[in-house]
DNA sequence: CGATGGCTTGAAATCTCTCAAAGAAAGTGG
DNA sequence: CCACTTTCTTTGAGAGATTTCAAGCCATCG
């Protein structure tokens, strides 16, 4: 167990890694820069999440990962979770199943990015936080964390950050959500998802466990 | 061994395969439709790509894949494979591997469309194209096959199709490529690249093996 | 209390889109 | 082989979304 201080690196680009990362607590994000020195984020990472399951094979990392609040990580080798997989095909399917998940979120903010105006967009990411937030036991009533700032909406939508201020009073107008002191409020879920074309099954939730 | 003609659809989202694809001979892509019917193109497959490695995991697919030319499709049963990732660490892990290429490359795929603009967003998606038909011994000199649409560019860069018209006629101009009749050749390579600011490492090639 | 970082606003500049039409190219059937 | 149809490409021009620049405001923190 690590913690890392907000606004710290996580992981960079270029390294390679030999363990394993769960995030335990905290707010992180996998990233980019692209040309002229802008940061791409590319997904966020929230409690529960393994941020670097690519590593396992993959030799090289392409992006960095920064944790956006202090953060506590959780670590494993990857010789140590490489046996295992071995042992257990089943952790191995499920590990391997996380991060085709992952790639499956990656397809839609590529359309996101791609084909939805700001406010969509926008409204997208912010159903995304939220059901994931809800999965992990961390939202109630339309309410989670969601420790961001305008510029970090900017970056995960591609949007500058005047025009997420702009986009958000547009939202908060219509009374479709609260955002502010890093706390995330949506009043009206249904009015929302459909901003946004929320359909929620590219997140691949497993159906709940019988209790 | 099936054909599938050109513009057909491969797999549907919603559908739930129960064999694996290689795409032996074609072009194939994987795509989304979002609001307003809009297509999103979020990976383009050649020969030796495996376009749906991700149904072994997840049970109902997340995309579509369409293919864009004639294409000749081997299959293999999500049985079969597993059984043999099973006896074989070394199988499971290089198909694991692939899965976690695609994800690196739609990682780019949203920085590319999520902060850079039309000039070098076509720039990027052409140096990818050549490079990745140069892996699979398919270019020369700066040549290769890559029959789609400017529509098709569009979906693929989140332009609108006139605007591709024009982009493109802005790398002709500046003599970096030719593009036309199903075929792509750069004239310049270092100058597209730079362009493109496209960095080669998110396609994770491996070393070419001894021979 | 000053300083810093984040939020908000206005206005002009850009990029990209849409609409609309015309020109090429490719495929089809007679 | 030509006429015809369809698809793809190209152009122009106005509209729209988004960005940039610049400034002011507000809160938080040492």
């Amino acid at each position: 167990m690590e913690g890392v201080g907000a606004d710290q690196a996580i992981l960079r680009e270029g390294a390679r890694p030999r363990r394993a990362c769960l995030l335990v607590e905290g707010l992180a994000c996998n990233a980019k820069v692209g040309p002229n020195g802008r940061r791409q984020i590319l997904a966020f990472h929230i409690p529960e999440d393994a941020p670097d399951l690519t590593s396992l094979h993959l030799d090289v990392r392409d992006s960095d990962t920064w944790a956006m609040t202090d953060c506590m990580l959780a670590f494993m080798d990857h010789r140590d979770v490489n046996r295992l997989c071995d042992d257990q095909p089943r952790l191995a399917r499920f590990l391997w199943r996380s991060t085709l998940v992952d790639a499956s979120v990656h397809r839609e903010w590529t359309l996101n990015v791609g084909l939805r105006e700001g406010p969509s967009r926008m409204a997208h990411l912010l159903c995304e936080m939220m059901t994931r937030m809800a999965t992990i036991g961390r939202a109630a009533d339309g309410v989670c964390a969601f420790p961001v700032t305008q510029e970090d909406l900017g970056e995960a939508t591609g949007l500058s950050s005047v025009h997420v201020n702009r986009v958000l009073q547009d939202l908060r107008r219509r009374k479709l959500i609260s955002f502010g002191k890093g706390r995330l409020a949506i009043h009206d879920w249904d009015r929302l998802v459909e901003v946004a074309d929320f359909r929620v099954d590219y997140l691949h939730l497993l159906p709940p466990r019988a209790a």
